[in-house]
RNA sequence: GGUCUGGUAGUUCAGUUGGUUAGAAUGCCGGCCUGUCACGCCGGAGGUCGCGAGUUCGAGUCUCGUCCAGACCGCCA
């Protein structure tokens, strides 16, 4: 037996127990006459204690372990002299008898604590090293908690969850697909699902009314902190349900886990938005509302004096940062080159200072009348003592550079706290995007998304200003989630199919099976897909989805331990009928 | 595809207008130490300054290219 209890286990009442451990060696610290050594599993940390005086043979053993040296013990249960109250198990440590060095370990490149110094670029190439560490063990049974209860509500919510596809059959809309080449129908390949949207309403069509699953997604797409190629989606959709059935049931989900995980209980209904109003007021279809500093539009008050950009500006805009008026003169440039970064792109910035004596000072003074200042101040709601900042420009350019300058301000101040968390829920989602390159409009959200039935009639005269039955979930800015209710009538889908611009032809040819399904009686539905990468990230405090996921790829989609992608061999590719036009360099 | 930041000891980093033998901390190795828990003290080893050109009497430092890593924009729910 290699262990009767884990290094996490023994407290004050084992003390006399003989017990036998085993684990890796954290630290050795040799003391000359006596050595301690700390052992650990995943489930916590044991000091061993050796002394010359017991066995002078045995004591030199222990201090010729390396760390992360896998090692199993024999020994007693005693009660320390000196108690570690840090410790779980601080109160008691084991006098070795027996040492079995199980395995010696090389020198890990960085150390395996919680406070590592190991480099991003490292933890990812020794990622199994970096998993041994606390935070990111923690991580990972956050991860396996939040999974389990999440079946567990869906359950008692009367949810199957089914499995679908990992090969089906690629589409033209939305991310590009990760294809996988068929050895056996030479040419064609299969595509990893973007997500299973289309089985899932074919599951509807089935009658699994309540579906969900946990399930891996794949998006042939440039990476970000909170983007990685293959990630996990709660994938739900439900039968015989309106918009307000499905926001209902996934908003208690979402209190579920909430209150299971982290301990918080929202009293109140998760407030809604409409995505104007969100564009409107924070330049963003997912707003961190933890913090107000809604914008105030001044574009009819800002005009005529002589100031060409707010002249000539189809919009004008403002926060109001309370408190802020006296911020100096580096710190309002820091902000004026923080909105004129080229990912930003805002030209400039516009401050007015409202001082606590009542007199403005403002980078536009020599344009501007004391009176504008006030009407200004008026429109934001500014007092004595608050910083307006304003952007002017064409609008939807404006609004999204302000809502960059909002989050920036919301940081600096200290409002975008971790542990405190604000869900949100954006409808009325338009139904199509206009695409400028292609000269077509897009799905915004997928085909198959309803238009609200009020606005079906647009679709006919101004597709732009039609919105559709879809939102999203949003938690201190970060869109957690979103869905729609579908369209279930084969008439309109076919609408729909005509205004994104596919012929017939091309309809039938890649949704035809959904179309076909359709006339076998589909019953009204629809659903939502939550990121849980991103999901678990939020409850995790950390700020990259990569500190959620076992084995993540880096920045460029590599998986830096196994550096896959590789190449494959030619007689891989002849198998498969593939051609390369070039060989890669390395 | 683009913008920005970084690459120096095993690791995390510092390195002044371009100037002698490139430093610190930590880790590692050796010695001492019987109550440590980030043990302590003494000593030691450890460097192709990512790579390649260029400027210069002289490059870790300046220029160009390139590779790698990270953040973001485009892209993507």
């Amino acid at each position: 037996m290699y262990r009767t209890h884990t290094c996490g286990k023994l407290r004050i009442t084992d003390v006399g127990s003989p017990v036998t451990l085993s684990g890796w060696v954290q630290r050795v610290r040799n003391l000359g006459g006596m050595t301690f050594v700390d052992l650990r599993d995943r489930y916590g940390i044991t000091q061993l204690v050796f002394n010359t005086e017991n066995d002078a043979g045995l004591c030199q053993e222990a201090r010729s372990l390396g760390r992360e040296y896998v090692i199993q013990v024999k020994g007693t249960v005693a009660e320390r002299s000196n108690k570690n109250s840090k410790m779980a198990t601080g109160d008691v440590e084991v006098l070795v008898q027996n040492l079995v060095v199980l395995n010696s370990s090389e020198l890990p490149p960085f150390t395996v604590e919680d406070d590592t110094d190991g480099g991003e670029e490292l933890r990812m190439k020794y990622r199994y090293l970096d998993l041994r560490r606390n935070p990111m063990r923690k991580n990972l049974e956050l991860r396996h908690k939040m999974a389990l209860e999440l079946r567990k509500f869906m359950d008692m919510q009367g949810f199957m969850e089914i499995e679908t596809p990992v090969l089906m059959k690629s589409t033209p809309e939305g991310a590009r697909d990760f294809v996988v080449p068929s050895r056996m129908n030479t040419g064609q390949f299969y595509a990893l699902p973007q997500s299973p949207q289309l089985f899932k309403q074919l599951l509807m069509v089935a009658g699994y009314d309540r579906y969900f699953q946990i399930v891996k997604c794949f998006r042939d797409e440039d990476l970000r902190a909170d983007r990685q190629p293959e990630f996990t989606q709660i994938d739900c959709e439900m039968a015989f349900v309106e918009q307000e059935d499905v926001l209902v049931t996934f908003e208690n989900m979402t209190k579920h886990l909430f209150k299971s995980l982290k301990g918080v209980t929202f009293e109140e209904d998760f407030p809604r938005m409409s995505y104007a109003d969100a564009i409107t007021y924070y330049g963003s279809d997912k707003p961190d509302i933890r913090f107000d500093m809604r914008f105030v539009e001044l574009t009819g008050n800002t005009s005529g004096k002589g100031f060409q950009v707010f002249d000539e500006a189809e919009y004008v805009g403002a926060i109001c940062v309370e408190g802020c008026a006296g911020y100096s003169r580096k710190e309002l440039d820091q902000l004026t080159d923080f909105v004129k970064r080229p990912q930003i792109g805002a030209k400039g910035m516009v401050y007015l200072k409202y001082n606590l004596d009542g007199t403005f000072k403002t980078s536009v003074d020599k344009f501007f009348e004391k009176e504008d200042f006030e009407t200004w101040a008026k429109a934001c709601g500014a007092r004595p003592g608050d910083l307006v900042l304003m952007l002017a420009g064409a609008k939807t350019k404006t609004l999204t550079a302000l809502g960059e300058l909002r989050l920036e301000m919301g940081t600096r101040l200290g409002f975008r706290d971790k542990t405190k968390f604000s869900p949100l829920w954006v409808v009325d989602f338009p139904l199509l995007e206009w695409d400028e390159d292609s000269q077509r409009f897009y799905a915004m959200h997928h085909p198959f998304t309803s238009p609200k039935l009020e606005d079906v009639a647009l679709l006919e005269t101004n597709p732009g200003e039609v919105r559709a039955n879809a939102y999203d979930l949003v938690i201190n800015g970060v869109e957690i989630g979103g869905g729609s209710i579908r369209i279930h009538n084969d008439e309109l889908q076919q609408k729909m199919f005509e205004v994104l611009g596919f012929t017939p032809e091309e309809a039938e040819s890649q949704f035809g099976f959904l179309m076909n399904a359709f006339k076998y009686g589909a019953p009204p539905h629809g659903g939502v897909a939550f990121g849980f990468d991103r999901w678990v990230a939020l409850f995790a405090g950390v700020d990259s989805i990569r500190e959620v996921i076992a084995f993540p790829k880096n920045n460029s989609g590599r998986d830096v331990m196994n550096d896959a992608p590789a190449a494959i061999s030619p007689a891989q590719l002849d198998e498969l009928s593939l051609e390369l036009k070039k060989r890669p360099g390395k």
